[in-house]
DNA sequence: AAGTAGTTCAACCGCCCTAAC
DNA sequence: CGTTAGGGCGGTTGAACTACT
């Protein structure tokens, strides 16, 4: 007996996401906070299946997240951690503020392996290539490993490491006399940053953006449930489309990013055209307290 | 300019883990 | 305690883009 599929897959679309959709997803979660994913497409309006959306968010249209390439400092320390803890790329990418698993798992494949290579050195053993292995023999284990659905066993072929924080790994690494030192790293982030990335948990949009989210709130009631809501003063722009707008770039500081204001900055400024239920952009402007992740976290590290 | 090979990355697939029942 | 559903994760795919011939 297999699993039942995560959803009805029959009539739901797949591939690239349109514009449209990544509206409508965005509008549900601001108002919505991110429930139940399964529940998601059918009350935001989307032909997609939960999963597709989830990933969706948390791999493009999350806020709080940064675009394009790794930073020599990201670079090094994702190579650092995945020698540290293998091809976990969720937990590597939570070290990284505003990366995703999928976004380093891609830049490792693409990028480091090869720089790796050039370098002499064995990515998956981060060993110089002359005392390891060949590669072919190694990928032919893990596919054949990973096929079969044992993890446990592709695990083995990075340091044992099973679920030790990154302290108790970092040290491992300095007794071990790695040149690059991820303590070292982390302060320097820490001070260029204003907080130590382990210390500092990642917001989830549902914290920032509905703080209050009352738990009876499954009827997803837009008009109701933004009355409980004391949602922070976004103060999204009423007017986007006038692009050089000091006001704007301003009352955006929290996310002055090219990226941001090409995706979200274009979805929101069409609101209107979209016939979108008024009560959904008023309180995020009315609000008028600031959030604290404001300040403290402030996603201004982009 | 056209065709081909190589590269990138968003999205999907399928498995695993875990909480709820 | 077994079953189920939902979420999360890592691996893989394929369309779009770029570089090269």
């Amino acid at each position: 007996m297999g699993r039942q599929p995560c959803c009805d897959k029959v009539g739901l679309k797949k591939g690239p996401w349109t514009a449209e959709e990544d509206q409508k997803l965005i509008n549900f979660i601001l108002t919505n906070g991110q429930c139940c994913w399964r529940a998601v497409p059918k009350l935001a309006g989307l032909l997609r299946c939960g999963k597709s959306c989830r990933l969706r968010w948390t791999n493009y249209l999350r806020p709080d997240l940064k675009r394009g390439l790794l930073s020599e400092y990201e670079e090094q320390m994702v190579i650092d951690l995945h020698a540290q803890l293998g091809n976990r790329w969720s937990k590597i990418a939570s070290h990284l503020p505003g990366r995703t698993d999928n976004e380093i798992k891609n830049h490792w494949n693409t990028h480091i392996k090869k720089k790796l290579k050039k370098m002499g050195i064995d990515p998956l053993t981060h060993k110089p290539l002359s005392s390891t292995t060949t590669e072919p023999q190694q990928s032919q284990q893990k596919n054949q490993v990973s096929k079969g659905g044992l993890k446990s066993q592709v695990v083995d072929e990075s340091p044992k490491e099973p679920e030790t924080s990154l302290q108790s790994t970092i040290s491992e690494e300095k007794s071990m006399g790695s040149p690059f030192d991820p303590m070292e790293m982390m302060m320097m982030m820490d001070n260029v940053d204003g907080f130590c990335t382990d210390e500092v948990p990642l917001i989830e949009p549902h914290e920032i953006l509905v703080p209050a989210a009352p738990s009876t709130s499954s009827s997803c009631d837009s008009s109701k449930l933004l009355e409980e809501l004391q949602l922070p003063d976004f103060e999204w722009p009423s007017d986007c489309n006038t692009s050089s707008d000091d006001n704007n770039n301003n009352k955006m500081s929290l996310w002055d990013d090219d990226d941001f204001n090409n995706t979200w900055g274009d979805l929101l400024s069409d609101r209107s055209e979209l016939a979108l239920d008024d009560s959904l952009s008023s309180p995020l402007i009315q609000c008028p307290t600031r959030m604290p992740f404001d300040q403290e976290y402030s996603w201004a590290y982009i």
